[in-house]
DNA sequence: ATTGACAAATGACACTGTGTCATATATAAT
DNA sequence: ATTATATATGACACAGTGTCATTTGTCAAT
């Protein structure tokens, strides 16, 4: 968490400091962002810096936080909207998000983090207790609605669907970067998909 | 690739130089892997690191193609054993990745580059062409074999469904690093494999 | 208006690490 | 013995990090 510091400054140098941040995210992966150049951008001194945030990955966390307040109403709004059908869920979230990265500005930004997430990080960018209990409960209501129409005999399989819709989402996005042509991508995850909800073998 | 002055070296020098290199990769994931530690663990200057490598991306390079090529005739034979049924054969090589990570010293460096593989990183570590003729002649192969038990249409659904293993398989693993209970980490990847075989949906 | 006390800003500094290069040393070839 | 060629070396310039003593700003109390 950035410190009080940090939030006693006036709207205009913290928007100045996210900007600079922003900008420095989208340019390379978390590892390799620099903080000079960061306060240069945001024309800070580097002691500044450190008034107001631990490190580098106090900045991100922050950012990110940010941003995915912004993605989380989508999120419920959306879920209500398909009724809590799990499978059309991850297919609206793969649209959404690949509209997002063609139309919005922090687009590199998204685009960095998909790209380098790794194997071994966790189902999602949600880290913040809050956010985390509300996902929770969520995630039993969606058991609720779904257990009649999936194989699924607990929640923990329940859990594991949805960690392997996650998966395929979170690579599906990542190819379509790499691919120019957006329908033929994203037949390849609908065909993904397709694949887990009827099962590869004959 | 390492330079011909690399591999004039006597053999005892240049397996020094790897494995202090094997230490500094099983340590920490490879932008922080410092050349200095392994320098000087390897007792060279640091310009001689310079005349054998480009980076230290050339040396984890030549290193990976070391041990991939060991784990490759494994993996041919299995393809052979399991007569070339793409479920049981990852499921073989769960079990056999799991083994080794039990086992054998380089465990720690598995476990690096397994954790730390981006979503955006290539289904495999395997760039060299060689490897990669001979993998898509395996393919053509495998495809033969699988295409009247698997619900493919062609080659190309036939790849996603590899995709889809890799990514499952890849993922397990890891899990089953954090895990204590690696039976309990077991049954989660087959339900996994399960799901995918028969589908999710009722 | 002056003082004191606290909050915030600053950049020089010590530190860690990278990649290069001129020079030194070894090996081989004639 | 001389020359050419390959290899080794560490000092150096550069880039970035995190810290800290010092400076600057703010504002309430006298």
């Amino acid at each position: 968490m950035p410190t009080n510091t940090f939030f006693n400054l006036s709207e205009e140098k913290k928007n100045k400091i996210l900007k600079a941040a922003n900008k420095e995210f989208a340019r390379v992966p978390l590892e390799q962002a620099s903080i000079k150049n960061i306060v240069e951008d945001a024309e800070i001194a580097r002691g500044s810096f450190y008034q107001y945030f631990e490190d580098k990955q106090d900045l991100f966390e922050y950012l990110m936080t940010l941003k995915i307040g912004n993605m989380q109403k989508n999120l419920f709004d959306m879920i209500e909207r398909e009724n809590g059908n799990i499978i059309n869920i991850f297919i609206n979230i793969y649209d959404h998000l690949i509209q997002v990265g063609k139309v919005r500005k922090n687009n590199k930004f998204f685009r960095q983090i998909f790209e380098n997430v790794k194997t071994s990080d966790n189902l999602m960018l949600i880290k913040k207790d809050v956010t985390k209990n509300k996902i929770e409960q969520t995630l039993y209501e969606l058991y609720s609605k779904n257990k009649d129409i999936l194989n699924v005999k607990n929640e923990e399989e329940f859990k594991l669907v949805i960690e392997m819709l996650f998966a395929i989402t979170r690579r599906r996005i990542v190819a379509s970067f790499k691919c120019n042509d957006l329908d033929e991508a994203r037949k390849d995850f609908l065909k993904e998909i397709e694949f887990l909800k009827n099962g590869i073998q004959k």
